[in-house]
DNA sequence: AGAGGGCGATACCGGCGCGGTATCGTGAGC
DNA sequence: GCTCACGATACCGCGCCGGTATCGCCCTCT
């Protein structure tokens, strides 16, 4: 049995007269009443009782007849399916984030894109690492990523794609000296203790923050470390020294705390995406090419 | 799109080999191949990324695998229902029926019966005298009838089956001088005042008790018709008259009344069953079947 | 009652497509 | 680097689908 006898069998279910449902076809008569006569011998079943003005349902035939409309429909459906898999309008797309992905409001943006736009789309999302997000790309654990800085040997067998940038500023104690400046230079915090986040998790962030402080003729001295920009946020509110963080946490009001602009700190905090090289997904295309729109828009209202 | 598509695809998404899914389906590789590339050409997904080691699905050809299953089983669930229709175990019937199918016990049979193997076809009852039955018959209202005496134009259009036969007794007043006699004769009744079915429901049984009555020397005094055995019943015990009903009514216990045999009466309640000339539905034929397996089983418990 | 028309069935033919064999291209593993 | 395994490609033959011509039947109309 071949959907061509279904198809066959509906237009003179439907029609009740073999000519008629021949042209409706586009065939021929004959072949059509010998296509019935062949799926009536294979399903051992007599669908139609033939008159002669026309032909005419069996109980058996009626019963076929709605099986069948469903057996199309669900062919119908299976090849759409596909097609919109293909598109990358529907399927399941595992995301793997860093804390700053959120708050910078690229993930929030993308996911209300989704939401709205394709809906028929299942995202899970894993908040980890760096070097987390690397093991599970490599296990295939998640799909894409979302991090500032690239595992070293990423070119390897990655792809990366910059998506968004956010300035670093400082967090300062609002009772601290540097809270009532209005502008103050790198130089400026020679004396500070600072909170960290640790190298691992952003190598080439840490090495430029490292970097610039040597230009300004210091190194900082590092009293913590701690992974989570929040964090750093809080130990600042705690008293235990100052921190460079990404601007878009600004918009976090942390009691005790004051956001202040270092001048020629000139350091980025930037966010990327990364996914397995060769992984042709269309979720997963559809994913990066919705964070390349988003990241062109968001800097405006996320870093304003 | 064909099911032969379906099944090939199906066959290399469970192997994710080539080789392997074209054994299984007992054909060559090469052929295989070329048919997945069709459906993939016709619907204009890649399924699978083709390695040198096997296939591997694509999240569309995963997307489409579901599917295609599901149209694969729908497609045999439509050849098994019309199989099972064209057995007759699935359906519906619609029944015309007198009272006496009832009260004779052959309705009830065959319900229970139907009710017990074959719970899938809808059963459909409706009371109605003979004319409404030929009249239903001929306007399609239902499929099979049950009753006393077919029309008298049956032969021309319709297919008629005896299925059971009552002997017909007398109903009596308990206080009626009969009563009290264990044995009498039809002409002990000529001075009786008579409740009685009007002709048109039955007319052979009708002719049949009066000729009786000729025979034994008097024409009955009709003082009441009624249709509706029960409510003859009511009559006699109403103190209207006596009335002659089927043996099986005995069941029906009714306040004042006595049943008693009429030695030479002689005349049978009959029960067929019609139904249209050339109907070859199935349900209706396993109905009748089972209805003259009843009418063999039947006699011993509802007539003794 | 006979002729005609409409319908599905049958007979037969031609071309396409399915499935066959032979072979190639390629990537992985020893 | 050779070999092996796997899918792709090339080409062929036959079966089946769809075509035209025609038949047989039954209903209708005159």
């Amino acid at each position: 049995m071949e959907l061509r006898h279904l198809r066959y069998f509906v237009a003179v279910a439907e029609e009740l007269h073999f000519g008629r449902a021949a042209a409706r076809l586009n065939i021929a008569q004959p072949p059509l009443s010998r296509q019935i006569r062949d799926l009536e011998r294979e399903i051992g079943v007599v669908l139609f009782d033939r008159t002669t003005r026309g032909a005419e349902l069996t109980a058996a035939g009626s019963a076929f007849l709605s099986e069948a409309r469903l057996t199309l429909a669900q062919a119908e459906r299976a090849q759409r399916t596909a097609q919109r898999a293909a598109r990358g309008e529907t399927g399941r797309l595992r995301v793997g984030f860093v804390e700053a992905a959120t708050h910078s409001g690229v993930l929030p943006s993308v996911l209300s894109f989704f939401r709205m736009h394709l809906p028929s789309i299942g995202l899970s999302l894993f908040e980890m690492d760096a070097l987390q997000q690397s093991d599970a790309l490599r296990d295939g654990r998640v799909d894409v990523g979302l991090l500032h800085s690239p595992p070293l040997d990423a070119d390897r067998w990655l792809r990366v794609e910059h998506v968004h940038t956010d300035p670093m500023i400082l967090a300062v104690p609002d009772t601290h000296r540097l809270a009532g400046r209005a502008r103050f230079l790198l130089a400026d915090l020679s004396a500070e203790s600072f909170a960290l986040f640790p190298r691992g998790g952003a190598p080439a962030m840490y090495d430029g923050i490292i970097a610039r402080c040597r230009a300004a003729g210091f190194s900082p001295r590092v009293v913590q470390e701690a992974a989570g920009w929040h964090t750093l946020v809080s130990l600042v509110g705690a008293g235990v020294g100052v921190a460079f963080i990404p601007r878009s946490l600004r918009r976090f009001k942390q009691e005790g705390v004051a956001y202040r602009t270092v001048q020629d700190l000139d350091v980025n905090v930037d966010l990327s995406a990364v996914w397995k090289r060769g992984d042709r997904s269309p979720v997963r295309e559809r994913f990066v090419t919705t964070l390349r729109a988003v990241g062109k828009t968001r800097p405006r209202t996320s870093t304003t």
